[in-house]
DNA sequence: CAGTATCCCCCGGGATACTG
DNA sequence: CAGTATCCCGGGGGATACTG
């Protein structure tokens, strides 16, 4: 799985805030978790949710995240395929994060628009 | 400041999941927060405490936490410079994230220590 | 002490095309 | 439908040296 080290200082796993941030960073992650949090997706429907998203990076960032223990990858073997993803109840003790997360990233907007010169830059 | 825009579908600033990410999110970004919430801080208690992270690193990710405005930086106008790092009150409401971020972190390393060949790489 | 200034490299991530 | 396979690019991040 990726780095997974991520050797600061030279402690082995590193701090575990650095480790979660692992799991649940890179550029898709938080949003597949906030969208499986609310129920088991297909392949498709990610992508109808997120459709900057490509297939790749969807398929990249979904094994990542089984790697990890927090999605679980059903198989159905039928003729047109068929993928369901959910989370592990592993996966399921991330949620409060997520949501915390969801709410601050509100808070955030709610308070930079108009206040911090965030789009006076405009360049 | 960065990116800020994130723009995945079109959404003008994005789900706030993914909002909140881009300021906690980053390789440092995580363990400064998580050592500012125990209290103020000065630039080379930082580097000593994150002995990985480099001068020029740490410069760039508190300077961004500043601009988004979690961090707070206190310049001393002394002789030898002191520059003291603390949260703000807003980036206080990130404390919940982080502690819940760090306990996760090590319920994490519990499951996959002897679990998942994490450590059997062994570089 | 608390930073800048340069240079450089790697890989996360995007675009596009193809397939069981 | 749910993926691989390639190719490619930008910038996040590291190393090192210098400074008010």
């Amino acid at each position: 799985m990726r780095n997974r080290k991520s050797g600061y200082g030279g402690s082995p796993a590193g701090c575990p805030v650095e480790v979660t941030l692992d799991v649940i960073g890179g550029k898709w992650k938080g949003i597949i978790l906030y969208h499986l949090s609310s129920g088991t997706k297909r392949f498709n429907e990610f992508r109808r949710l997120m459709p900057a998203l490509t297939q790749r990076m969807l398929t990249l960032q979904l094994r990542e995240l089984e790697e990890d223990g927090v999605v679980h990858r059903e198989v159905y073997p039928v003729v047109p395929p068929k993928v369901e993803y959910s989370l592990t109840p592993f996966g399921n003790t991330l949620e409060p994060i997520i949501m915390q997360m969801h709410e601050w990233g509100i808070q955030f907007e709610k308070g930079n628009i108009g206040n911090k010169p965030c789009a006076a830059e405009a360049e």
